[in-house]
DNA sequence: TTGAAAGCGGTACCAC
DNA sequence: GTGGTACCGCTTTCAA
């Protein structure tokens, strides 16, 4: 049978107030008291059931991380440096894809929150804004990563989806682009993307291409692909393609090839992530890089340290974007 | 504050007992008194509380999982059709990566355990035998995926990795290779993947190349360069590469286009998984493809069979690997 | 059919 | 310093 902290009181001959005095090293305990009841724990292997103490009202040192899909390499990239630093602290992940669908949102919080995780981590993608917008009243910890809820007071690591969106026009355009597509689904941080992509349009005063929609669907190869063949076999044809992703470059770069163009000879094409897969594909891809492992991090600490209850002021930090200049793009000829 | 069972009971004018048998659906109860119940527990948003129930002996519905690493494309697809299947059954998973080091194994089990989960996975790569082994001693729900421990009596779901290794060198021999060089890290399925390419060989009077050795550090893309390129380099050339992942694969892909030689015309390579990223190099690599979805699926209900207590004896499903042809291999000139 | 009460394995307050 | 004990929120006999 599972060893408790009766048996170890027993064993110890000590009550269960003492035992549980060292285990969490609260109160005055005598040292001899304290070796004894310690040699007692380790030879019998205990192992405190934290549903017991979580019931206290402990905590349960586990943590709620939603993401749109755990099999997108940039989520998993981020669900891996975000559990790094949890098991840092010795915390636990629960992990939850929800394919984008509030349904899925909301059943997951609800599930979660009846099993007490300590907090939350939602990552970009969460359309549910009531949702959120009730536990933050309710003052369940939540942190908000790669994703930006610009007219809400909650905690959040962010990238500067505007820069980003503006550092992509800016190379393309240096590079002599003036037709340049975009490939984007409609969800929050695309919009400031592309935001950021017309402004930087603006003031070389390059027309925005009229041709532009969003894709449906999710951000993954095919739709990428599909788009990209739209803009190519057009009226208007793009010198290059800003995607919005890596995966939907990657459609590009796979439309472009397939419509017998080169990549960047004909066509310069750009993601935004900088996953593994940018490294890849061939050629190599230029793409807005996010400091994956620094936001996993920095979400991660936010949220401990609400949890602790130390961070009573909402704060937003915000990561930059960088340029990973690779071979997908090239001057235009 | 959060709502209990007390104020349910409270205020629908019963006992907690009560309560607890509808929401449990067990005993007897009036068929108004039940509607009044479930009418207050809708009113009042009532969630059980799960800590609490789990306490009293009843499940978490909660499964670990552990990986060698979230980041790997192949173990991101495994970790999302298990968590697909999971969810279908009510259950979450807690996700660990264990980076193939036995102290985060322990580390993991020993913190899951504690928080009473329901059941373990084990996915590939899970090295501490004896742990395991005193698991299935405390039955201790434990399958094991995407591995095999033949000399062990535990619930698993394999893949033939004999086949898997006697498929690709079968498909590289027919293109003529005769001298053919394998990449891989010092892991049971690889030694099994090994044995079967072998065993191809053999038959065919073709022998095995005699500089071959493992890799050491990850079944990663640099890796696979490295080993690639000192193969390449060597004395005894091969013309065709059996990575045994994708990812060394396209490390060896990019080995050959460094050395100025074209896949598949100067080297055909081949990988291991038919992971995306697959399809996403250039080439697009010829693999053998495990069936990630059907063994994730399989391994949950696998698992939630033992925790229900049903599944008695012991058993092992083999799925069985695939060829899937792509363009980074080619018959041999 | 319904409810009182005894736990489950801890925590923490308050005497001693 | 140490121990008694009242919970935490729910399940489960066992009476009524």
């Amino acid at each position: 049978m599972k060893v408790t902290i009766y048996d170890v009181a027993r064993e110890a001959n000590v009550s269960i107030a003492t035992v549980s005095k060292v285990i969490n090293n609260t109160g005055r305990i005598g040292e001899k008291t304290k070796r004894k009841v310690e040699e007692v724990m380790k030879r019998l292997d205990y192992q405190p059931n934290m549903m017991a103490s979580a019931l206290m009202g402990k905590q349960t040192k586990t943590i709620g991380l939603l993401i749109p899909d755990l099999a997108n390499p940039f989520f998993s990239e981020l669900a891996r440096s975000i559990e790094d630093r949890a098991h840092e602290f010795g915390y636990n992940l629960v992990i939850c894809s929800t394919d984008y669908l509030p349904e899925k949102e909301n059943k997951y919080l609800n599930l979660l929150k009846r099993k007490n995780v300590d907090g939350f981590i939602l990552a970009s993608g969460f359309e549910n804004l009531e949702k959120v917008e009730e536990m933050v009243k309710e003052k369940v910890p939540v942190a908000i990563v790669a994703r930006d809820f610009p007219m809400f007071s909650i905690n959040t690591v962010a990238l500067d989806d505007f820069m980003g969106g503006y550092l992509a026009a800016s190379h393309l355009m240096k590079l002599g682009h003036q037709k340049i597509a975009v490939i984007a689904r409609d969800v929050w941080s695309n919009r400031e993307r592309l935001r950021g992509f017309k402004q930087a349009l603006e003031e070389k005063n390059i027309e925005f291409m009229s041709n532009f929609e969003y894709i449906d669907g999710p951000s993954h190869v095919e739709p990428g692909k599909k788009m990209a063949l739209k803009y190519l076999t057009g009226d208007d044809v793009p010198t290059a393609i800003f995607a919005c992703n890596d995966l939907l470059a990657i459609g590009a770069i796979q439309a472009v090839k397939e419509l017998g163009k080169s990549v960047p000879n004909d066509v310069s094409i750009m993601g935004f992530d900088n996953t593994l897969i940018a490294t890849i594909v061939e050629p190599p891809l230029t793409t807005i890089a996010q400091p994956i492992q620094n936001m996993g991090k920095e979400v991660l600490d936010l949220i401990i340290s609400m949890i602790k209850g130390e961070k009573k002021e909402v704060m937003r930090l915000t990561l930059l974007p960088s340029l990973v200049e690779r071979n997908s793009t090239a001057p235009l000829v």
